[in-house]
DNA sequence: ATGGTCGTCATACGA
């Protein structure tokens, strides 16, 4: 028995239910963490996913901005947030499963397009918020803990489509990495996806804004599963589904999975 | 160096 855990920033759970349903049916993951749902939660379509078999929810909201929630078919034993940098945004929920596994849940802020913190807030909050998740690692190391989400950082060469003209560009900067590093440092937090893609470019991100996102590939990798060591990820089970990048009324996101030994 | 596209909520702002 494995399970299989999906993250997508859906960037907007409302306007994307049907998708959501679709990847759902499609791919059947056990566990599917949403990021940008961009809705109080009690607005979310809750029925239409119980409907399809996935009736335990977590999910953190609010109006219009940020927003996370985690479906799942398993029960969940337990659940909590924490509120990075006191904002009171939602951008962090976590959920234990019935088979031990707790799966942490983020949307790390996006950092906006100046990398310098003296000019931009947005930026200094987002290297706040990442010291912030290393501390709070520090001070409580999870086990059995898979940790998902839209990290708004591509770390290595290979999850751009050119590292040297995006070593300025906000989600590549060295900062940047660093501080995603001392993030994974503090639980020695495994990059699933790449122990099983190691080589070669891999985006999960690619803008609105290109006019053929597919035919100019300027993709970016900011959406990750991470695991401690003591979880067992089944060999070669990471996958980006691409295709949904190009499904009806799409996200700028393409859902990212792996699975794991029970 | 600039603007390109989305979603939400209100016609600006964040991504």
């Amino acid at each position: 028995m494995s399970i299989k855990v999906c993250t997508w920033n859906i960037n907007s759970v409302r306007l994307r239910a049907p998708i959501v349903e679709r990847l759902l049916r499609d791919e059947a993951p056990d566990v599917l963490c949403l990021q940008e749902t961009k809705s109080p939660v009690d607005k979310i379509p809750v029925e239409v996913f119980a409907d399809a078999g996935y009736a335990h929810i977590v999910a953190r909201g609010e109006k219009g901005y940020n927003g996370v929630a985690i479906l799942s078919r398993l029960q969940i034993e337990d659940a909590g947030s924490h509120d990075f940098c006191g904002k009171g945004d939602a951008r962090h929920v976590a959920a234990r499963l019935q088979n031990g596994m707790t799966i942490h849940n983020f949307y790390v802020p996006a950092g906006g397009d100046e990398p310098d913190r003296d000019k931009n807030v947005k930026f200094g909050h987002k290297l706040d918020f990442l010291s912030e998740m290393r501390d709070w690692f520090t001070a409580e190391p999870p086990t059995r803990a898979v940790l998902v989400g839209d990290l708004n950082i591509a770390p290595l060469e290979d999850d751009v489509w050119s590292h040297k003209q995006l070593l300025k560009v906000v989600s590549h900067t060295p900062i940047e990495v660093d501080h995603l590093a001392a993030v994974q440092a503090a639980a020695n937090w495994q990059d699933i996806t790449r122990q099983h893609m190691p080589e070669g470019k891999v985006y999960s991100w690619w803008s609105y804004r290109a006019k053929d996102w597919s035919a100019a590939d300027k993709g970016r990798r900011l959406d990750h599963i991470w695991a401690t060591p003591d979880m067992r990820a089944v060999d070669g089970s990471s996958r980006i589904l691409r295709d949904a990048r190009g499904w009806e009324k799409p996200s700028d996101h393409a859902p990212v999975f792996a699975e794991f030994h029970e």
